[in-house]
RNA sequence: GGUUGUGUAGCUCAAUUGGAUAGAGCAUUUGACUACGAAUCAAAAGGUUUAGGGUUCGACUCCCUACACGACCA
């Protein structure tokens, strides 16, 4: 059992006890206690003195001895300032790895109300190619997803592709105006990219058109409206929404190219999706939406025929559900996609992996069907992330600042190569086994480094950085991960036996602890929605073995029950490493 | 203008959600490869947690004010 959680349900049983009171395991305040004192956990007391009604001192007394008393796993306790430090045998530390032991591989804890959860990410639109801000999206989705699984939880990865609406008018209209007929095949570019070109092309002759009007007096906003091209790209907006044959065509076709583009990148991501949504299927939902908010008068409809929402009363203000011309807006499509999924999954969570510029949209859209009284208002979730900065500053298209996924990708993988032959360890490994690990150094590097950042945080991506193998970075846990698996190769069969009742030493024992906070952490990671967790415990565990492996040696012990020991410690801890990483969509090379 | 997020070591990030002397990595300085892999380990140095006030046994964390940067709503 989780030592942690064991300490907490037994103090909590010497309270209600001592003081005829009724508190629950997690009333009891644990910590771990600092490395400068003698214990294993610190319960803090200060919280205890209000039903007991004694002095933090007085409290730690009789708790800590009613500890030991009752507990056998409790060796001794001190007290230090109204904090009560609790140390445990070392057999219960023996105990708990000779658990973990029963099982082959590594079992996380799962979470004891399974739930049916969607997690939309992505979501890119279809005319340009991903970039950097896409993929810190990608990671972040994909983890959070495989950690809600870990947890046992049901997840559906989903995908809302915006494949319509007058961004990729402007990529067709560039396309079909100076295209001539070009395509992935004849211009040897990956199809997004092609797409994407386009659309610059677009901006730059637009800019050429607005300047060329400002020059014969007229203002830029009046420019920006009237310029040949914007209105050829609206004419071409409306013949799509008519479903002109032609134009449906070329759109299907320029489609096709960046979805073949984007399932590259997903690959080389190592992402993936059960579901695909597409905004020209969805875009006309919400509409019936807007008519129950209407009848249950939560929508009001004014004199030019838009329908509005007033939210003043939750401290925002009003907001528009639905043009005068009765077209939608984002949030309409949205009220409509969000019901069709629970309907249609009867999910019990929907997530939603978008940036924290949308914090105001997506506290409305909630809002609305809270307003609406649906039961899982409260289940609507924003994965909330910061942007990513450059050390220049933001990424602007304009300025030519922004990093393209693939482009970025591939540097890594060169990086990595550089790297690791400049390390000269893996002469006997044939070519594409070389390519396969420069792929799992390069991608960890990239991976762990976006991810190890709170995701509510904006952060900075340095290239030089994002590319260093030592430190606080996927391939420094990676390589630790190979350093076990090369002692293990070598232990072979020799490490199947038992143990007995072994010396423990101080680096076994944090190795030991640090396996036992792995449900913690998950169940931490779950609530917060946070990979960050997962990663700076991955990173912990890795640093942990490595101040272990400095001080004893597996294969050259001596005592048989030592070794067989140690053998089960690192497996555990290699199991967990890799477990972890998992969660991140690391792999974990077996050399490097 | 309104709403909202962020501000921690030279740089990039942590801090068990209010707990002990605020921790890591990079960079700098120093020590350890004839011990299972040195992409490692150990050590030094680096802080008025943006500023000021408040709440309490106790504040990086909560409240107020100001400043800086960002985002959103028109």
């Amino acid at each position: 059992m989780n030592i942690q959680n064991l300490l907490r349900e037994k103090a909590a049983q010497a309270v209600n006890e001592l003081y005829k009171v009724e508190i629950t395991a997690s009333d009891i305040q644990l910590q771990q206690t600092r490395p400068e004192f003698e214990g294993d956990y610190t319960i803090v007391v200060f919280p205890l003195t209000k039903v007991s009604h004694k002095s933090p001192q007085e409290t730690a007394e009789e708790l800590g001895a009613a500890l030991v008393n009752n507990v056998e796993q409790i060796e001794k306790y001190e007290i230090v300032k109204g904090f009560l430090n609790i140390l445990f045998t070392k057999e219960t530390w023996l105990d708990y790895l000779r658990e973990l032991g029963q099982n082959e591989s590594l079992v996380w804890g799962v979470s004891s109300k399974p739930r049916k959860v969607m997690v939309e990410y992505s979501s890119p639109n279809t005319n340009k190619p991903l970039h950097l801000g896409h993929v810190r999206n990608n990671l972040l989705g994909y983890s959070v997803a495989e950690i809600l699984k870990a947890r046992g939880h049901e997840v559906i990865k989903a995908n809302l592709i915006n494949d319509r609406g007058i961004h990729i008018c402007k990529s067709m209209l560039a396309w079909m105006k100076f295209g001539y007929g070009e395509t992935p095949e004849s211009s040897g570019m990956k199809g997004d990219h092609l797409v994407g070109k386009y659309y610059v092309e677009f901006d730059k002759i637009y800019k050429q058109e607005i300047k060329t009007l400002v020059e014969t007096g007229m203002l830029k906003e009046e420019a920006e409206k009237n310029a040949p091209l914007i209105k050829e790209a609206q004419a071409l907006l409306l013949k799509w929404e008519d479903g002109d044959a032609e134009t449906i065509r070329i759109w299907k076709m320029m489609n096709e190219w960046v979805y073949a583009g984007f399932s590259i990148t997903y690959k080389n991501l190592g992402v993936n999706f059960d579901k695909f949504y597409y905004e020209s299927q969805t875009y006309l939902l919400g509409k019936n939406i807007v008519n129950e908010g209407l009848e249950k008068h939560v929508f009001q409809q004014r004199e030019d025929g838009s329908v509005w929402i007033d939210l003043t009363g939750d401290g925002l203000d009003e907001k528009l559900v639905l043009r005068s011309d009765g077209t939608s807006v984002y949030i309409t499509q949205d009220l409509g996609t969000a019901q069709e999924r629970f309907n249609e999954f009867a999910l019990d969570e929907l997530i939603y992996t978008v940036g924290n510029e949308q914090d105001y949209h997506f506290k409305v859209l909630r809002l609305i069907f809270k307003h609406f009284h649906r039961p899982w208002w409260d289940s609507l979730n924003h994965l909330s992330y910061g942007m990513v900065d450059l050390p220049e500053g933001k990424m602007k298209s304009r300025e030519g600042t922004v990093v393209d996924a693939d482009e970025l990708i591939s540097d890594m993988l060169k990086a990595a190569e550089e790297k690791t032959k400049e390390q000269g360890k893996l002469e006997d490994l044939s070519s594409e086994e070389q390519h396969d690990l420069f792929r799992k150094i390069g991608m960890s590097a990239l991976k762990f480094y976006l991810l190890k950042v709170d995701p509510k945080k904006r952060m900075l991506f340095n290239p030089k950085e994002s590319i260093e193998l030592q430190g606080f970075t996927g391939p420094f846990i990676q390589y630790t991960y190979t350093r076990i698996r090369s002692i293990l190769r070598k232990a072979g069969e020799n490490g199947s036996g038992d143990f007995g009742n072994v010396n423990l030493h101080a680096e076994e024992k944090e190795v030991i602890k640090l396996l036992s906070r792995k449900d913690d952490v998950l169940r931490e990671a779950e609530e917060n929605l946070s990979p960050a967790l997962v990663a700076n415990y991955a990173y912990e565990l890795a640093k942990e073995f490595n101040r272990f492996y400095q001080e004893h040696s597996v294969l050259n012990e001596a005592d048989e029950q030592v070794r067989n020991f140690r053998i089960l410690l690192i497996t555990k801890a290699a199991q967990c490493i890799e477990a972890s990483m998992k969660l991140l969509g690391i792999e974990m090379p077996e050399r490097m």
